[in-house]
Formats: C-alpha cells, sequence, structure tokens
DNA sequence: AAAAGGAATTGGAATAATTACAATATTGTA
DNA sequence: TACAATATTGTAATTATTCCAATTCCTTTT
C-alpha cells in the first residue's frame, strides 16, 4: 500500500507535476482508501485535515493524475465519475443494494474480435452490476420476517 | 427494422403502457437512428415534427421503456445517458475522434469468474474507446500535409 | 355524446456535477 | 530574496437531470 503510494509520488516527480500539500494528501487518500470515490466523497474527506481545501482543487488534481495516467476514471455511474488508482485491466462490479464497488479479474484473451479488428483500441472497460454477497445475505434474511 | 418497431409497440400494449403520439415517435426514432442517442439528440430530432414536446417528456418516456426492459442505458459517458433499443448484450466502443459508439459481438464464456461466484449478477456492459477505421485514415491523411 | 377519472405531457423551477475564470497563494530556481 | 511559473481558491456559469403543479389527452362509464 505504501509502495504504491511512493511509486506514484515517484511517477509525478518523474513527470514534473509538483508534489503540493493537496497533491499528496489526495493521492494518499487515493492509495489508503480502494472505495473507487467520487469527487464529493474525496472532498468531504480531505476537509478535515485541509479546511481551506476547494472542490475545485480536487477536480484540478484528479484531471492532472488522470492525464499523467496514474489514475483512472471510472464511468459505471452516469451522475458522477468516479476514481481508481488500479491502473491495470480490471473489472468493476457495482452492488445495486449497497452501491459498493467491486473489482474483479478478466481474461484479456476473450476480446479479441474480428469486427474491431480495423479499429485502434486505447482502452477496454468491463462494467457488472448485481447484488453483492453481503446484501444478497441481507435481502434473505428480510423474507424471514 | 420496422419488425422490431412493431414488437415493441406490442410489447408495450402487453404492458399497459399507452401508445400516445409522443411515445410513437420516440420508438420510432429509436428504431430508425441506431445511434445510442441522447436525451437532447432525441429530442432536437422529435420537435420538428411535435413543435410542443417537452425535454422533460423525452425523459419520462425513456424512463418507461427502460423501465419496461425495451431500452437500455448506456454509461459510456459519464456526463450524458445514451439509450439504445437493442437490448441483446453487446459490447459499445467509443471512437474518441468522432464520438460515434460502435456495437461488437462479445463471447459470454469468458466472464465466468471465481471472484464473482457469490455475486448476483444482473447486467454485464463492456465499453471500449478508440479510433474508428474512418478516423484513423482521416489521421494518416493529415500527416501527409 | 357528455362527464369523470386516470394517465401523459408540459414548462418552469430546483438540484447536482462539472467547468471556467480571475484573483491569490505557493513553489522552484536564479 | 526576487521572479516566474504553477497551483489553489471561490464564485459564477454551464449542463444534465429531476421535481412538481397545471394542463391536456385518453378511456371508460353513464
Amino acid at each position: 500500500m505504501k509502495k504504491m503510494q511512493d511509486r506514484l509520488l515517484n511517477d509525478l516527480k518523474g513527470k514534473n507535476i509538483r508534489l503540493s500539500h493537496q497533491r499528496l494528501k489526495v493521492v494518499e487518500y487515493l492509495c489508503q482508501n480502494h472505495i473507487h470515490p467520487t469527487v464529493d466523497q474525496i472532498y468531504l474527506s480531505l476537509k478535515n485535515s485541509i479546511p481551506t481545501l476547494s472542490k475545485t482543487t480536487v477536480y484540478n488534481i484528479l484531471k492532472t493524475l488522470v492525464e499523467a495516467g496514474l489514475v483512472k476514471v471510472i464511468t459505471i455511474d452516469n451522475n458522477e465519475s468516479r476514481y481508481d488508482i488500479n491502473t491495470q485491466m480490471h473489472g468493476h462490479l457495482k452492488c445495486e443494494k449497497c452501491g459498493r464497488i467491486f473489482d474483479f479479474n478478466i481474461q484479456f484473451i476473450s476480446f479479441s474480435n474480428d469486427e474491431l479488428k480495423n479499429f485502434e483500441i486505447s482502452e477496454k472497460n468491463v462494467y457488472f452490476t448485481g447484488v453483492c454477497p453481503k446484501c444478497i445475505e441481507n435481502t434473505s434474511q428480510d423474507y424471514r420476517s
């Protein structure tokens, strides 16, 4: 966890992106909270330690991190963006009950597709929706009453 | 094409959803324009034939169609929703240059995943981004000058 | 055919996410 | 330390979407 953070900060330094206090905190937050947070979640959480923090700043920082390739935008909701420090290819499942987003691995080979052979593919996203084990359990309990 | 429209209208009748003029037109639009349109695209296009049309109505109708399972929401953009009458499982690729969205088939088998064996999966979405053949061609032409 | 009741449409206002922008503050370097 | 470049901040603007109350349109009943 700590290692990832150091790698990210090194990457930023390498790209001549200043390690301002705010940026450090956002990176730290993303490394410590693998919850695919929204801008608002990040903002609200950091506002405690940085009272002057502006939401615009959070937007700016995330934009910088995304452009630097250190963070990926998740478009599983179409009303608000979520952010993921895990930039390796993986799938996301959003639980319809609790709203949490879970990661899962994907086998790449499966995507080779003749229809797309003349396309240049830059990004592959896999989004599932469903119900997580915990919420399945809770739902079944409801039926007992 | 016409067949699909008739099937959709029959489905609506079966679910006791009135075939109002506006609804007929929206269904007709979706059947004739497989461009994964936004609400705005639908609204602007239909406003010509239905001058009194309200954008709220388009939102309402689409909500009804989605709830009836006749239309699917595409969340490939996270700033605005797109709608697809093709409810069969398929992937979407959005061209970064021209913005068009292309359909492609997916092999289902590939998604069986141990990590998700305790989840209830209700929907699977696959979104790629990249560049379409036409735009690849246009870009290469630019370099000649 | 008229009346009544329910459903759909409309438009304007409210909400929420995001962006634009100008002023201020911070940082790195000479 | 001083300068220039970059980052942050707050407010205002923009955009997509939802809310809601008034009106209109169907459908059914009388």
